[in-house]
RNA sequence: GGGCGCUUAGCUCAGUUGGUUAGAGCAGCUGAUUUACACUCAGCAGGUCGGGGGUUCGAGUCCCUCAGCGCCCA
């Protein structure tokens, strides 16, 4: 390459105050980072950005990991890729919804008639005032509209190189269609299904969650002995449980099959107390021997083993525990629910319906004390309970109607999938796996919320006027995105809604991660051209922590619609940890926001930051590091400020012109560092790309511009002069165009002073550039070795650096001296030197002696 | 309980398939001073590579084991 500087004015006194503002209009101005429609796949780099979830806070995490996904977006788009960076908002779903009801004092009442007078209150009262569904998502648009732009103006400040023109929501209309017409695929493909079924549910939220949303945390519990007289009045069984309560839905009793003390009751009865409900003693291999006596309860249900086992054994259904969390009337002496003692369980029963869990448990407690069914005293146990993420109770389990996507049975399939998938770092596949392996329920997608994808669903109402969900009637493709609620089901009249004979919606509204698990459709615009030229997306960045949500749903939605995967590599990031290196929450109060960081130190300097943090590896916040980052950008501004300071305003250079040895080794170095540094980003490791780079530029600062300085003052018509000049346009040109992924504003200035476009647009160095294959003959190192001995000297001496030497002695090997020699004009410009003395010898020494004071 | 990481200088971290005397930055200390750059530069000091065992001519690197920290799953 031949760099033909036209040298505009260099700033006298050039800073970085300002800079960003002025790139970041001048690369709205020019749209740099405009994606190119007309590519083809092959000429396109896409990333499946993730959508942020909008709830109001911008996190360090953010900042971190949206930077990883920016440098090699940059690289890529440098490689002359036509790169398409989208940037969405995921502001449907709960923590909207939430963050409303926080910021307004509301709360959703679907069972109001729409308020079209409705006017939230300035601030939240006292209690919540009730609005209806409409007001509600009109509430939840104002300000996830409002969250949208404060997210927005962090990322253009940060300098993510998005098309902005890409941009899209996960509750827009377009996002409501694709996320339906997702949806009645694969409901036509089998693959998702209704049903009526236990599900875990979280009855402060009122919604059920799924498995990805659980987390087990450790509470206490006691273990209560309870004892069931058997079945021919022979004696009794005790067994232990944390949940006398749910007594009233036991459906059986549950022992190992190889435990030898149960043996005998297998296939025998029980009684329950104070129900005196006849129950079978049933094997089972999840029944743990050491857990409690042994033997367990099983209740319709208490937890998730009680699913399993009811499912397995083929077990009555007697659930108790409503939506609310309350005890629902239970229907002793029916059929499947008989009793020996109807009265006694029919008035115990009427103390605990409507009562709350924990009402209940009590009132259980105290009667089987009285009864002396209680066996002994209550023992204190710690165990892992199942939480949702969000919630502050634990959950229970209900039946209900739920939709539900089908991955179990496709879990082979699935694993395959993250086999094929290309990791960095690599052991992150492990996370995936594990997850997959663990799937135990089917992936339940409907959610009773309000601020979501409704279900493009209607049920018919038979004469009577009951639901008949096995002929769903659905929407067609063609009017998407439907509101059941509020648009007519197809063949129908709004009046018939709810009148036997016509018809009703599906009153939920779909997972987030049902819709946001088609980020690569709705950015890509499923259906239209340019999603062939973008899908499967080349890279998804994101965070460890939704490995099992985001990145498992988006696997599995584009396993079951393309055959495929959703993306070729996945690109993990770390954590952000608070300067202490304790992981940041909010009740901790250690949560560093990253706006303030980005006024103080600028957006380069925090995205060097960033981009020291290797792939999944967790990163402490570090001012230190953000002043090291403002550094490297204030010596980027100053050597090239120096480098084309000095240069003929139109001096063409080529790397012929790189004549002297030296010249020729700084080259060779350089072109190792442009090799090293494409490499590493071709493997996704940009934090090594920074740090080949770095090291090389500050070292070409600190030795090879100070050994060349006076040669590049001489005579232009001096072949050394010209090498010199060469060698420095050279190395800056490629040092810039290194470092610009990174520090995009202050590389984009001082490209700016002798190019006319965006470096953002050139080209990335390639070592063909640097001519005919430089070799290393380590001259630069070795001169270097002599000019540190000489500085050395200097420093020890306490002298200024720029003291003279009068005699350098060097003693070294004939090769190495000679080597030293070829360079020994520039060492003695550098080092002051005023005569040399070469010595051959064994070992490498060199002796300055330092002109006297006169 | 199962799995995945991590443990190298006071701090933050490199150390690529085993190969000279284990590196960098920051902090510390000692200096320099009209210089492209004080938002600078030079130099110095600082390490039993978590402990133990093994393989090898040779181990920070490979194997086993123990300990601590973190995370994921159950």
């Amino acid at each position: 390459m031949t760099e033909t500087p036209r040298i505009r004015a260099v700033p006298e006194k050039p800073t970085l105050e300002g800079l960003n503002d002025v790139w970041l209009r001048d690369w709205d101005e020019r749209a740099v980072y405009a994606f190119d429609r007309s590519a083809t796949r092959a000429q396109v780099y896409s990333i499946d950005t993730p959508p942020p979830t909008v709830s109001g806070s911008l996190h360090m995490g953010h900042v971190f990991s949206y930077t990883h996904a920016d440098l090699v977006a940059r690289y890529q788009r440098m490689r002359g890729k036509k790169v398409f960076f989208p940037m969405g908002w995921d502001d449907n779903g709960l923590p909207t919804e939430r963050r409303v009801e926080n910021f307004f004092g509301v709360r959703c009442d679907p069972s109001l008639p729409y308020d079209a007078e409705f006017v939230a209150p300035e601030k939240p009262g006292e209690s919540r005032v009730a609005v209806s569904r409409k007001n509600f998502v009109e509430l939840c648009q104002r300000l996830t509209t409002r969250d949208e732009e404060v997210f927005k103006n962090l990322w253009r400040h940060l300098g993510l190189s998005v098309d902005w023109s890409l941009e899209y929501s996960t509750i827009s209309p377009h996002a409501q269609a694709i996320s339906q017409r997702g949806f009645l695929a694969m409901l036509a493909r089998g693959e998702v299904y209704s049903s009526e079924a236990p599900t875990l549910w979280d009855v402060d939220f009122r919604t059920a969650v799924s498995q990805a949303e659980l987390e087990d945390r450790e509470r206490p519990a006691n273990y209560h002995r309870v004892a069931f007289a058997k079945g021919d009045g022979s004696g009794t069984v005790e067994i232990e449980t944390t949940r006398p309560e749910l007594l009233a839905s036991c459906v059986a009793l549950v022992a190992h099959p190889d435990d030898e003390r149960y043996r005998s009751l297998l296939g025998t009865t029980v009684v329950t107390p104070l129900f005196h409900v006849e129950v079978p003693v049933v094997a089972h291999e999840l029944a743990d021997p050491d857990k409690g006596s042994g033997i367990a309860m099983i209740c319709t249900f208490g937890d998730v083993t009680d699913v399993i086992w009811w499912r397995e054994l083929g077990l009555p259904t007697r659930a108790l525990i409503g939506r609310d969390g309350r005890f629902l009337p239970a229907d002793f002496g029916a059929a499947n629910w008989p009793t020996r003692d109807l009265d006694a369980a029919t008035t115990f029963y009427a103390q605990l319906e409507g009562r709350t869990v924990n009402q209940v448990r009590a009132t259980v407690v105290d009667a089987l004390r009285e009864s002396g069914e209680l066996i002994g005293d209550l023992r204190a146990i710690t165990h892992p309970v199942k939480f949702y993420e969000k919630g502050d109770r634990p959950l229970e389990i209900v039946t209900s109607r739920q939709w539900f996507v089908s991955t179990l049975e496709h879990r082979l399939a699935l694993l395959e999938r993250g086999q094929q998938l290309h990791w960095h770092p690599d052991y992150m596949k492990h996370r995936y796996r594990t997850w997959v392996e663990g799937l135990n329920v089917d992936w339940n997608i409907s959610r009773q919320r309000f601020f979501g994808v409704p279900f493009p669903v209607w049920y018919p109402l038979d004469e009577a006027g009951a639901i008949d969900f096995d002929q769903p009637i659905l929407a067609d493709v063609t009017s998407l995105p439907v509101d059941p609620s509020s648009d007519a089901a197809p063949g129908y009249d709004e009046s018939q809604r709810h009148q036997p004979g016509g018809f009703v919606g599906d009153p939920d509204v779909m997972d987030t991660w049902a819709t946001s698990s088609l980020s690569p459709q709705i950015a890509g615009h499923w259906g239209t051209d340019l999603f062939e030229r973008v899908f499967p997306m080349d890279l998804r960045p994101q965070a460890h922590e939704i490995i099992r949500t985001w990145l498992f749903s988006t696997v599995v939605r584009s396993h079951f619609e393309h055959d495929s995967l959703p993306f070729d590599n996945v690109l993990i990031s770390g954590w952000v940890l608070d300067p202490e290196r304790k992981k940041m929450s909010k009740s901790v109060g250690n949560v560093v926001t990253p706006l303030p960081l980005l006024e103080l130190h600028g957006a380069d300097a925090l995205r060097y930051w960033a981009a020291s943090g290797r792939p999944g590896t967790d990163t402490a916040i570090d001012e230190a590091q953000l002043k090291i980052g403002r550094r490297l950008a204030i010596k980027i501004l100053n050597a090239s400020k120096f480098v084309l300071g000095r240069l003929e305003s139109a001096l063409e250079v080529s790397p012929d012109d790189v004549v002297e040895p030296l010249d020729r080794d700084v080259l060779a170095l350089l072109a190792q560092v442009i090799l090293e540094s494409t490499l590493a980003f071709d493997a996704y490791d940009y934090a090594r790309a920074l740090e080949r780079t770095e090291a090389f530029f500050w070292s070409f600062c600190d030795n090879y511009v100070e050994l060349v300085k006076t040669r590049a003052y001489g005579d232009i018509a001096d072949p050394a002069t010209r090498s010199a000049h060469a060698t420095l346009l050279l190395s800056l040109s490629a040092l810039q165009r290194l470092l610009a992924p990174f520090v995009p504003f202050v590389t984009e200035e001082v490209w700016h002073w002798w190019h006319d476009d965006s470096v953002h647009l050139a080209p990335w160095p390639t070592i063909d550039e640097l001519g005919a294959a430089p070799v290393a003959s380590g001259i630069y190192a070795a001169v270097g070795d002599v000019l540190e001995a000489v500085r050395r000297e200097k420093s020890t001496q306490k002298v200024s650096q720029r003291k003279e030497v009068a005699e350098l002695l060097i003693a070294g090997s004939g090769e190495l001296l000679e080597l030293i020699a070829s360079g020994q004009r520039d060492l003695v410009d550098a080092g002051g030197v005023r005569s040399v003395v070469y010595d051959e010898a064994s070992v490498f020494r060199v002796t300055a002696t330092l002109a006297s004071d006169d």
